[in-house]
DNA sequence: GCTAATCTTGACAAAAAAGTCAGGTATGTC
DNA sequence: GACATACCTGACTTTTTTGTCAAGATTAGC
């Protein structure tokens, strides 16, 4: 369960355009700097996130990009949907082994388990926007212990079958 | 954010030893063959189930696999870490770009969000033990539905506990 | 002790993900 | 309208992950 390469740069590539001002943009290459990225590694990140419309781009001289919508508006579940594809759907159908199909095509009860993961995780994501990462590490860690869905409840853990 | 073979592979593996009775074993090959999956990358994992004391194996004629412990101890977070190595302190070390170390090691709102979310899931996923995968996904689906840390709070905001 | 069944393990091969390159297209400036 | 800047995009290379192979090691049964 790990965070993919596209996943940690466009979420940083995001931000790096979050933190500008109403009218400002950054170039691809400014971008790519910022990041430490390679121009053509952070073009592509940046040509998904302008295909699925979180960002803008202004093409030819004067160009750059910026944010599609408001920093406070843009949930992380939704920009790790974008970068991620079809991570749940995908599975099943990813690891079949030396077969056509899983084994456990008609029951399973691991798909449960991997679908509430990421339920679970896509949810905790939602409670987080674009603009809330802006600050310090401190400060954004703060802000995360404080957001409902990332804390654990009472521990009444159900340990019945 | 996805599940790796590895991770998928070792539940599977591990759910068909749980099923056995008391003093049952499985070889590799059944294990194998009940998975769908080719002797040798059943027996990859294996290994690292039984290198990280999830498992025992006996070698020999007569040999085979058991649990280590019984399934209703080891709980899914313990299973996903060893077969997930370093998820979260290999990250920042993975995604520097075209740099030595990521342009945020000091200081980085992401990070933040990475580490929360993996304790997100750490949290959900040890609220689940092995033996409480056992039945139809079904039975399965509605156990993980009971599970407290699994679903979402009560929209209170500003309950503090 | 010999044989057959079984786990162990390191080297290799294939596939997928990550990253680079180069040529194409659009647009502001002069 | 020529040129420079900057985004777009498909082909290619490298790296990582996944999966296979084959030889070695261990034990039960005879």
């Amino acid at each position: 369960m790990k965070v993919s390469a596209r996943e940690e740069y466009g979420l940083r590539c995001l931000l790096q355009l979050a933190v500008l001002g109403e009218g400002e943009f950054l170039t691809l290459a400014q971008v790519a700097e910022r990041e430490g990225l390679s121009q053509a590694n952070a073009g592509k990140v940046m040509w998904l996130l302008n295909k699925a419309g979180l960002v803008s781009s202004i093409r030819g001289m004067k160009g750059g990009y910026h944010l599609a919508r408001p920093a406070s508006e843009i949930r992380l579940s939704e920009i790790i949907k974008v970068l991620d594809e079809d991570a749940v759907e995908g599975h099943c159908k990813s690891y079949a082994g030396v077969l056509d199909a899983c084994v456990h095509t008609s029951d399973c009860g691991i798909r449960s388990v991997i679908v509430n993961v990421h339920e679970v995780v896509e949810r905790a994501l939602s409670s987080i926007t674009l603009a809330q990462l802006i600050g310090t590490e401190q400060k954004v860690d703060n802000m995360l212990h404080q957001i409902q869905g990332l804390r654990p409840r009472a521990e009444t853990v159900g340990e019945r079958a």
